[in-house]
RNA sequence: GCCCCCAUCGUCUAGAGGCCUAGGACAUCGGCUUUUCAAGCCGGCGACAGGGGUUCGAAUCCCCUUGGGGGCGCCA
């Protein structure tokens, strides 16, 4: 028995996104299962939609969730080049067995005669448009004619005029009848392979057994299907996954970043002058196509654009989640839920190794998938509380690696390890900071919120605001400066004043953090020291309204 | 518009004719705990889209309706 080869081909258009990265998921965990190969080709034959260094993103996004692929990009394989771009020689050889047999002709309408077609169609009351096969081919010299004038040239393939059965894994046998069927572009005008000619010649050379996907590929199957008829290569099984959306049911696509800025660009009515400022590019066509709507801006740019707007881009691209603090197996995790349960129990946590062991194609669902940030939350904040010191310690540091600096940035492991440990219960990385950031800030870069100024210091009289003066002396002259040892003092002093600890520990948290948010009050000013403490509270009590 | 797919709590799902008074998780609500933010613990609310069949019996099978999604590119 042959053994079991799945792939994952995507194109190099920016980060893995997360749908991509359940179909790279659940390709190589049916490898795993069934002691296949997993292989990553990356199918960049659109010249024009390629991207700089993407797929070194994408290898990136890839690793970091653990999908190592058998063979691909860095790893090599007997079935390379395992770029699109490189395999040409390997499609033109195709083609021509298909031109020679007489399976496949060239074809010379323009765009716009396709489109004046398209439209002749609708007017006419037909029932969508299918390019008709012409009567005559053009011959050799009038191709060479066409080419010579700069008139565009493509190959179609001849469709079989029949119906044919995609026998899916997932979704059973789909029937899609001759009428919907036409002969498609298989090569373009730029002399370059479409998605649906060259997948076929790649997984058939590639002797790929298995091919998950999503669901919108589904009707492109039957055109496939007739290809590996045509080259006399036997298919292999396809499964087409649902898909997945975001929570509000729109799809979870790329785009999705760029319409939340476009919508806040709208709101705060700026022009195009300022949104390019904004933004950091110089491009004015472009700013003007991305405000229609008609195409998304740079990463970097539409990131930049979304700080000046403060608006929070939507977690898409597996690299935002890493961003947003993370750990890998928590996405894996989440991920693999998405369209595929273990069935029976009632067990939703899952190492990638467990989901190795687990998964089947059998138990994928039908249904398609919104995908709740809520409940990924929510397995965060178990696998966090979960996670050995160490690997918490390691995932700090690779969520502090992929921002930019912040007040945690420089700090040594054992302190990060230390604050991990008075974070429990945090939900992402970004919490520790959130948390934490403001004790590492400079003094003078020390904001108040004034909420918590308001609610902490100045209510009641400035109560708290009187507890920090009788408290600046108490602390200023204690010899011992840890933990247990303010806690006990601060302890002592509440009871003494005949208030409950939250009167104290408020005020003091406010003054030295900011904001009513802090580890334990001891740890806290532990952290903060001695000296900072004592400033810190003179600084608060310096820049509030004169006491009443 | 045409073709295809799908349909269980708000969300992810378990369920493969009687084990279902429909189970779990997240969210939500209430309580406990409490020096903040979280977390934690206990409890509550909450679904088989609708209508026809088939059957002794249907969330499970069939049909229709409705709703959602995908496709109809020289994108992948």
């Amino acid at each position: 028995m042959e053994s079991v080869r799945t792939r994952f081909a995507p194109s190099p258009t920016g980060y893995l996104h997360v749908g991509g990265a359940r179909t790279a998921l659940f390709n190589y965990l049916l490898a795993r299962r069934l002691g296949g190969k997993f292989a990553l080709r990356i199918e960049d034959t659109d010249q024009t939609r390629n991207i700089e260094a993407a797929d070194a993103k994408l290898l990136e996004d890839l690793r970091w969730l653990g999908l190592q692929w058998d063979e691909g990009p860095q790893a090599g394989g007997p079935f390379g080049p395992y770029y699109q771009s490189q395999r040409r020689d390997l499609y033109e050889e195709h083609v021509r067995r298909l031109l020679d047999a007489g399976q496949a002709y060239y074809a010379l309408e323009t765009r716009e005669e396709l489109e004046a077609m398209r439209k002749a169609a609708i007017a006419a009351g037909e029932k969508g448009f299918r390019y008709r096969r012409p009567t005559h081919f053009p011959s050799d010299a009038e191709v060479r004619r066409a080419r010579d004038a700069g008139r565009p040239v493509v190959v179609r393939f001849k469709m079989p005029e029949r119906d044919f059965v995609v026998h899916d894994q997932i979704l059973g046998d789909v029937t899609i009848g001759a009428q919907e069927l036409s002969d498609f572009v298989i090569v373009k005008n730029d002399g370059w392979p479409t998605y649906n000619y060259a997948v076929v010649v790649d997984d058939a050379l590639m002797q790929v057994t298995h091919v998950l996907r999503g669901q919108e590929h589904l009707m492109n199957t039957p055109g496939q299907l007739a290809l590996y008829e045509a080259f006399g290569y036997a298919p292999p099984a396809f499964a087409h996954l649902p898909i997945i959306f975001n929570m509000n049911g729109t799809k979870m696509s790329k785009r999705e970043k760029d319409k939340v800025v476009r919508d806040a660009v709208k709101v705060a009515q700026l022009d195009d002058e300022r949104v390019a400022e904004l933004a950091g590019v110089d491009d004015a066509a472009l700013v003007a196509a991305w405000r229609r709507g008609d195409t998304q801006l740079p990463g970097p740019a539409l990131e930049k654009l979304a700080r000046a707007l403060a608006v929070h881009l939507p977690e898409i691209d597996i690299h935002d989640f890493r961003k947003s603090g993370y750990l890998p197996e928590v996405l894996v995790n989440f991920i693999a839920l998405l369209g595929w349960s273990p069935g029976g129990g009632e067990r939703e946590r899952f190492t990638l190794a467990e989901l190795c062991r687990e998964f089947s194609v059998e138990r994928i669902g039908k249904t398609n998938a919104r995908f709740d940030r809520e409940k990924l939350l929510a397995f965060s904040t178990a696998a966090l509380e979960a996670a050995s010191a160490e690997r918490k310690l390691e995932g700090l540091r690779d969520w502090l690696s992929v921002n930019e600096r912040g007040p945690l940035s420089g700090l040594d492991d054992a302190l990060l390890a230390r604050l991990i440990e008075l974070c429990r219960g945090f939900r992402t990385f970004a919490d520790v900071e959130y948390k934490c950031g403001a004790l590492f800030v400079p003094d003078e870069a020390l904001r108040y919120d004034p909420k918590a100024v308001k609610d902490v210091l100045l209510k009641g009289d400035g109560a708290g605001a009187k507890v920090l003066q009788e408290l600046k002396p108490l602390l200023a002259g204690l010899a011992d400066w840890t933990a247990p040892h303010l806690d006990e003092v601060l302890r002592r002093y509440a009871e003494e004043r005949g208030l409950g600890l939250g009167k104290v520990a408020q005020p003091l948290r406010v003054a030295v953090a900011g904001t009513t948010i802090s580890p334990q009050i001891g740890e806290t000013l532990v952290l903060v020291g001695r000296e900072r403490t004592l400033a810190r509270i003179e600084r608060a009590l310096g820049a509030l309204p004169a006491a009443t």
